[in-house]
This record gives C-alpha cells, structure tokens and sequence, in this order.
DNA sequence: CCTATAATAAACATAGTGTTGATTTCTTGA
DNA sequence: TCAAGAAATCAACACTATGTTTATTATAGG
C-alpha cells in the first residue's frame, strides 16, 4: 500500500496519542468521541472520516499493531514455525519496545478484543509438540496461555529482566522440561 | 444478608437473563440500555433502582459469581490454600455448571474486566511453589495463566472431558510434573 | 388486611452521535 | 512553483439514548 497522505498519518497519530493517554485514566468503554477529540484537538468530523466509534478505533489500531508484529518476527510462512529462543528474545524485545501500550492493552482499562487477538496470534505461531489429541489441545492451551502471563508478570514488575534472560526461562520451561516431560 | 424481595430478584433475573441473551448476539460494549430493557420486558426507569449502566451491572453480575464460585470453592482462610487434585475437580464443576455464563464471558463479547478478576482470584488461590524470586514469580503467573488455558480450551471443545480428567491433566501438570522440573 | 416498597408510565432536559454541505487549508506531483 | 485534488474545519442538523423526576399502580410480606 502506498504511504498516505501526511494529514493522514498526523491525524490519526494524534488522535492515537490522544486515546493512549485517556486509557491511562479510565476504561475505553467510557471514552466518548467527544472527550478525544477534544484532548486530541482535532474537530470531530474528521474522527468520522477514519473511525465509526471509539472501539473500531482502537481495533485498528490492535491490527496496525498485530501487522507490524508479525512483520517484525519474520517467521517462515507455511512450514515449521515453532518459537526458538532467539524468537522468545525478539517478542519481549518487541513487547519492551511497545511496553507502554501493551500494558495498557492487558490492563482493565483495555479492551477484550486485544487478549482474544494475541492469544490466537500466539496460537499459529507456536507448534504443538505433541501430536493433536485432546490432551496435547489442552497442553498447548496451557503453554500458550502461560507464555502470556509471564508477559504479563514482567511488564507489570517492571520489566527488571532482560528479554535475553526472559528467553531464557520461556525456552528452559516451554521448549525442555514441559517438552520431556508431558 | 437478610433475602431480599422477591421482585428485585425477579427484576435482575430477567435483566440478567436478556443481558446474556444479548451478548451470544453482539458484544456487551454495544448494548444499550434501552435495547435491553426491552427484551426484559422491564421499565428503563426500573433498571436505573438497580444499575448505573450495562457494564455496571455487567460487573456486579460479576462479583456475585465469584462470591458464589468461593464459597463453593470453601477453601481454607489464611493457611496453605494450594489447590489439591480435589479442588481442580470442584472447579472444572463449577465452570459446568456455569459454562453458558463462562463461555460468554471469556469470548470477545466480554469484558476485560472479567479475566483480569479471574487471574486475581486464581493468583490467590493457587500457592507459590518455589518461594518469591522474581523468576518464581514469572512461573507462578505461567501456571496460573496456563490453567485459565486450559479451562478455555476445554470450554470451547464441548467439554469432552469429565471434569475429574481435567483435574488429573491438571494436577499431574501443575503439582507434580512442574513442580519436580522447576 | 395494611403498610412499605418496588415497578410503571410519561415527561423532560441533556449530551453525545452521526451526517451534511460549504469553506479553508494542506499535500503532492507535474 | 503552481494547480488539482484531497483532507480538515466549521456550523448546523435531526436523532437517539441517557439519566432523572413525579405521580400512580401493583405487590410482597408481616
């Protein structure tokens, strides 16, 4: 797609800044055109030429953000796309890089939307290691669930630890001892 | 608390009844109250004695869930509350018999606000193994978080498994095969 | 049966919504 | 650099849902 216009990209990079720093104070579903347009300084007519309504709003801007991850990760199409170490270091790096609003996201102020989205992300991008029987369906639910909390617990204790040394662990949980052991 | 009358139970019943109603149809984010009153057969006025707004009721259905899901769970105050194969079982029960309610929840017509109440209670529930270390930490909330995966998964495939099976995936899982390993 | 209280009905001001048409401002590429 | 096209603005609009109020009716429970 070609670059757009740059009142395009200053609108709706203005009116995305705007929408972050509500969502730092209150819930999304309590943020009305009016309110973020007006912090957005931007008149309100023109959020109509972008967006229905306030939750379409933030689901582009959900799959603006899943585009450039996916982009980002570079995984192989089609063929085996398990996760390495190497892959686990570059999504916290990527979730470092983006911590502000992925916290935001995961928080009770975000939206249910971006939790159903990145799961499913995850989902196609982890192998099951175990054939596909129920039992393995229900493992892989639970690493692929698990993997997202300890995200989670690291951007909510301040990402203290390095995205190599949070590797690490996922590497040393996911891909050996759970992998031995069920 | 004294029983309260038997018209507001019945008032929130209905209301509640048409809310889950509504929300196999489109996310609770787009539904009004008008529209729900009207399925409920209810007066606006009437909703208005009860809850602010839909996600306020939303909420308080909520909280009355997990007041009832704990005292089912009657897990013991204050000393060691780590869940034994027992306590799993209880628990996939209740999602039974809640699982029209749980479902809708944990889809992309809920509410965030839900999971994250359901990763607390859990998070309080669920006993450290391997005391506080930050890298503890991060396992801990890749149990918990894990465990919700699995009660999703097994939602979502039509509960194929008794809930004693999913408390043996669980417990051979998370007390023993994790443990020994971590 | 009586009293208290919940539900109803109707009306109201208000705020936000979504759209329109005319006008101004800005961007881009020839 | 300039012209054409497109985006943003402004003001106005009808409309819908909201939240509240008041008077009235219905019902629960002692």
């Amino acid at each position: 797609m070609a670059k757009q216009d740059r009142r395009i990209r200053k609108t709706r990079s203005v009116l995305k800044a705007a929408l972050l720093s509500l969502m730092k104070e209150k819930s999304v579903k309590h943020i009305t055109v009016k309110e973020l347009c007006d912090k957005a300084d931007i008149n309100r007519g023109t959020f109509y030429l972008h967006y229905t309504d306030v939750f379409d709003m933030l689901e582009q801007i959900e799959n603006e953000m899943f585009n450039s991850f996916n982009e980002y990760l570079d995984l192989p199409q089609g063929g085996e796309k398990m996760l390495t170490e190497d892959k686990f270091r570059e999504i916290f790096v990527y979730v470092k890089d983006n911590s502000e609003f992925c916290q935001v996201m995961l928080s009770d102020r975000g939206e249910i939307g971006f939790i159903r989205k990145l799961i499913k992300f995850l989902h196609e991008r982890f192998t099951t290691f175990y054939g596909n029987t129920s039992v393995a369906e229900h493992y892989f639910s639970f690493i692929v669930y698990g993997f997202l909390g300890m995200v989670e617990n690291w951007l909510n204790t301040g990402m203290k630890e390095s995205p190599s040394e949070m590797a690490f662990l996922c590497e040393n949980l996911i891909g050996n001892k759970l992998k031995e052991q069920l």
